[in-house]
DNA sequence: TAGCGCGTTAGTGTCCGACACTAGCGCAGA
DNA sequence: TCTGCGCTAGTGTCGGACACTAACGCGCTA
């Protein structure tokens, strides 16, 4: 508040959420802004930095700056690791789990489209063919879940649920060498939501997914995670 | 990626991340640190004030940088902030308080100390004599489904429910003038859950909280509001 | 006339040096 | 030993500078 650098953030930050400014705006140039607050362009770009790392502002190119809305997978990504340097166990992520992706099924299975639901269907035969590949799995199974959540047409549901998830499943790659059979149920429960979803069958969507994600409950109990801390590690994006 | 201030802030989040660096671990100072990363005070700046506006380091008192975990208020209101500009709807909201609620409640059941009931019973109290007075009805209101989210124990489902419950909830500023019954009924549906936290009930307590935020969405469908956009107006905090 | 290539220019990322202000330390005095 | 004061180091801000390049406009050519 009594920084300049972080009273120009919150003061364009404002304007945003005001809708003074709109997403897709351009502002001036670093120059001009720095004369219209009144400060030095050192100064006005340490408050850029800010609103940048906000994800209120970003440059699509070097010589433009333009006002966005903060993506999705930008606060994911930060909630994810926040809960990873919280030291949350996966009991706390099974519990949220538990409630988000039975819900992100039944509203799948009333607002998707026969086109997503083709496109699960393959996102599905690729976890079939990945049988025993861990990592490809893990990559696979988030895919599978995150493709639900989006073809309920529920924002929210997918922020709210989007890091969770991505620890939680994470956790597989300690339960699969205790279990090798569960690349065969994953796969089993899998199917089964997609045939729920393919028939329009909410409550059998639903009741298929808690069991599903129940069953992973089981996986981590028997590798000893249940208090366990979940760890975010940056996959390699090449 | 490419350029230097931002190296910089990822490659400190990496090291707090791969726990080289730990919540509390004071950092060098600014000529130090930037003689290390080969860069110029300003550059560094840049760097840090991204840092600090994602929650990795804060300073305690001016002449002190330190390493933190990012604070979970912080977090809810980037992403409440963050919903708002996406114009997410209240049945959004609603969808996901809907499992969000009943599961906090559940826990709280379970894992409420007779201590946390009683300051719930205070804040109910607080609740019952603000009825009518619309803002303060609303912060109670707020504050009575967080303690009992705090209770059960879920850092995840605390987070994950926060921002939801901010924006839905300041709706009922929308809902009042059409329905002055409502506070009566938040009342006495606050005093039926209230009732079965101290009873041990889970059962009972989930149920009285869905029926609750059912309650609240007949009110939203009353008001109109279903497709309405939720506003994130920062409540002034003096 | 329309399309293309090239030079110019404005704007960004980074650097350098400087200064006021103050938190926190050490030292001197009681 | 405790208290008060000056000093120092470190932060926030300033002003100016320079290399590099994206974007614009201009003229040239077909």
């Amino acid at each position: 508040m009594s920084y300049a650098y972080q009273q120009i953030a919150e003061e364009i930050e404002a304007q945003i959420m005001r809708g003074d400014l709109l997403p897709g705006d351009q502002l001036p140039g670093e120059a001009e802004l720095a004369s219209k607050f009144g400060v030095t362009r050192s100064t006005l770009r340490e408050g850029l930095r800010q609103l940048e790392s906000g994800g209120f502002v970003h440059r699509p190119s070097p010589r433009r700056l333009e006002v966005t809305v903060p993506q999705a997978d930008q606060l994911s990504t930060r909630a994810a690791r926040a809960m990873s340097l919280m030291n949350v166990t996966f009991r706390e992520l099974w519990e949220v789990t538990m409630v988000t992706e039975p819900l992100a099924a039944r509203l799948a299975s009333v607002q998707g489209t026969e086109d997503e639901i083709s496109q699960l269907q393959q996102t599905h035969s690729a976890l079939v063919s990945a049988e025993g590949q861990m990592e490809r799995t893990i990559d696979l199974d988030e895919q599978f879940h995150t493709q639900i959540a989006d073809m309920g047409r529920n924002r929210v549901l997918g922020l709210a649920r989007e890091p969770v998830v991505l620890l939680l499943f994470r956790g597989f790659s300690q339960i699969a060498p205790f279990a090798p059979k569960f690349y065969k149920r994953q796969i089993e429960a899998h199917s089964n939501v997609l045939g729920a979803l393919r028939d329009r069958d909410a409550d059998r969507a639903e009741k298929w997914t808690r069991m599903h994600i129940d069953d992973f409950w089981r996986g981590a109990q028997i590798a000893g995670l249940e208090d366990a801390f979940a760890l975010a590690q940056r996959s390699v994006t090449p």
